[in-house]
DNA sequence: GACCTTACGTATCGAGCGGTATGGAAACCC
DNA sequence: GGGTTTCCATACCGCTCGATACGTAAGGTC
């Protein structure tokens, strides 16, 4: 759709990396949520003004689900990968784990992007949220999909329910996020996943 | 401190009531969140204009403490009585069953006020936030007391940490929360709490 | 150089926010 | 009924919000 630019550039370059103002856009939205990032919050902290900011990213909506994009992309990567684990435990395991190193090492911010913006706020962020509450389904389908296949392999008990294992398991970790963006000690949250894989069902 | 009234009414008397005001306005805070309810959702509702609210309940956020008590007077009184279960296992199931209830039976809003508060959104709401985390904290640890007991009196196998547990089933049922808040169908909601009660350690 | 296209910087828009000043109406006291 | 106290209603305050108009500067093409 935007492939053919025969004239590759034209008019004044931008004078600054779409990429790092994303990146520092994404960082204000982490912190402060969809709502409590003011567009001066952002173009200070993206190091553009206002008028660059919507050419660039066309308003702050756009601007957000772009910002989820660079999120999904490069800090929920370890799910794809948590789903390659040979067994339910082992997804588990390595959901939760990964959960905890993001809540818990490096200068990120704390607390999870689809937590904070799928909590009720104003009317203007309601389509923020179906738009993060629907990507959330899609992501716990894929784990049901893994579930399903585990049972299918022999992972848990019978009685275990493939569907009821994925709505705890997303309970726990967004309970994880949820305490983290609270303030939560590193201990508190570590005993949290010890204790949970502690109690799951199954290899 | 505001018992002392010699001369008991003078002047004219409101002409609503203070109580059934409190009761919409915590409607509101809890469909909207702290930031989202805005002083017209809330007057409207609560059917009062704007002078009358900020004589009656001050400003905005001491009119949201007013509410959150109420909240937890009424909504959240299950809590306290769910300590009072003979076993943990006993603890844990009426906690659960409780949000449970909560969440999928009657008319009020889906969520949970505390964890809607205690997301971070717009500076001016972190005093809120503060609070809610600060209610929850001691809430907790009024948790972590009776699962001491409970570890005492041989409620759980010997591995078990009870601070670890206490963050594992105020996880669950933020999760929970959050579900419920974001569209979560009964079914899945009630396979949560089924699926947790299965896992739960000793009794 | 002239010309075109695009980005930048300033200054501003209308709307909504939380919170109030002000004047009149209603109930109590004496 | 006068005086006092409190409540109600309208209209408004300063402020911040997301979003833009407009003039200027900068690079590429010819």
């Amino acid at each position: 759709m935007e492939t053919l630019d025969k004239s590759p550039i034209r008019g004044r370059p931008r004078e600054f990396c779409a990429e790092e103002a994303l990146v520092a856009a994404l960082r204000v939205f982490w912190t402060k949520g969809y709502e409590g990032a003011s567009m001066s919050d952002l173009t200070e902290a993206m190091g553009i003004t206002r008028p660059s900011l919507y050419a660039a990213f066309g308003n702050k909506e756009s601007l957000f689900k772009k910002a989820l994009d660079l999120y999904e992309r490069d800090k929920l990567a370890y799910v794809g990968a948590a789903l390659e684990a040979p067994t339910a435990r082992g997804v588990a395991e390595r959901l939760l784990r990964g959960a905890l190193d993001m809540q818990t090492t490096g200068s990120d911010p704390k607390g999870c992007l689809g937590v904070i913006s799928s909590t009720a706020c104003g009317s203007e962020a309601e389509c923020i949220r179906v738009e993060v509450v629907a990507r959330r389904a899609s992501s716990d389908a894929a784990l049901l999909r893994r579930f399903e296949r585990a049972k299918a392999e022999g992972d848990f008990p019978d009685h275990i329910d493939p569907a009821g294992l994925v709505s705890y398991l997303s309970a726990v970790i967004q309970g994880l996020c949820l305490q983290a963006g609270n303030g939560a000690s590193t201990e508190a949250l570590e005993s949290l996943v010890k204790t949970t894989l502690g109690l799951w069902p199954g290899r």
